[in-house]
DNA sequence: GAACCGATTGCCT
DNA sequence: GGCAATCGGTTCG
């Protein structure tokens, strides 16, 4: 996966692979089924459309590092940074499929003791991701392999599963298909009504 | 410097 | 379905 590739070719091709996090010793993590594109200054849903400041900073960098933004003032989010240098090209992670590390997340997204848990309930929205991966806004800008790390699958995706449709949430360039997401996976974030 | 808004989530009715 | 929580960035006065 070379991640200096343009976000549009990156998004779909990450789906099927493992992110972890080592955050404070604790390995978690799980398969990456769902992720948004976002394309630098000209799109004008990117946090990149208003050029560079000092919390975007790190979108600039080339691809390989990760974007972490705190969103409503609550939630963390995590981007993979892609593309050359000065692009500020990322790829939202939006849901993974968790596998490693269940109690941890468990713990860590504050649903210690439910009976029955849903364990969509851990890392199904970016917000739950940054929260289950432990990950805070001062992890910004940290290369890959530090805090957050990517494994290929053992088997490659088919790409007949790679679905695609607009973003989630945005109010600009709504119309725009970069959100990818592994058909018929049921950890992918169910249309908002 | 104040008001408003957002790449969200969870709890309420 | 509605709405509060909560804060950094952007916009407006």
């Amino acid at each position: 996966m070379d991640l200096r590739a343009d976000s549009l070719t990156v998004a779909p091709a990450l789906l099927g692979w493992t992110l972890t996090s080592q955050q404070g010793g604790e390995v978690v993590g799980g398969r990456i089924v769902e992720v948004e594109a976002y394309h630098g200054e000209t799109d004008p849903a990117s946090h990149a459309a208003r050029g560079r400041t000092p919390r975007t900073a790190p979108m600039y960098a080339e691809g390989g590092v990760i974007y972490v933004y705190l969103s409503y003032g609550l939630h963390t989010c995590l981007n993979l940074v892609t593309g050359p240098a000065g692009e500020a090209q990322a790829v939202l992670v939006r849901a993974l499929e968790p596998t490693i590390g269940l109690e941890a997340m468990t713990a860590r997204r504050h649903l210690d003791g439910r009976p029955r848990l849903d364990s969509r309930l851990l890392t199904s929205g970016p917000g739950r991701v940054g929260q289950a991966l432990g990950l805070t806004i001062a992890d910004s800008g940290s290369r890959l392999g530090d805090v957050v790390s990517l494994t290929p699958p053992d088997t490659p995706l088919s790409p007949q599963l790679i679905h695609s449709g607009p973003r989630i949430g945005i109010t600009r360039a709504a119309d725009r298909p970069w959100r990818f997401w592994i058909a018929g996976n049921p950890f992918v974030t169910p249309p908002r009504v």
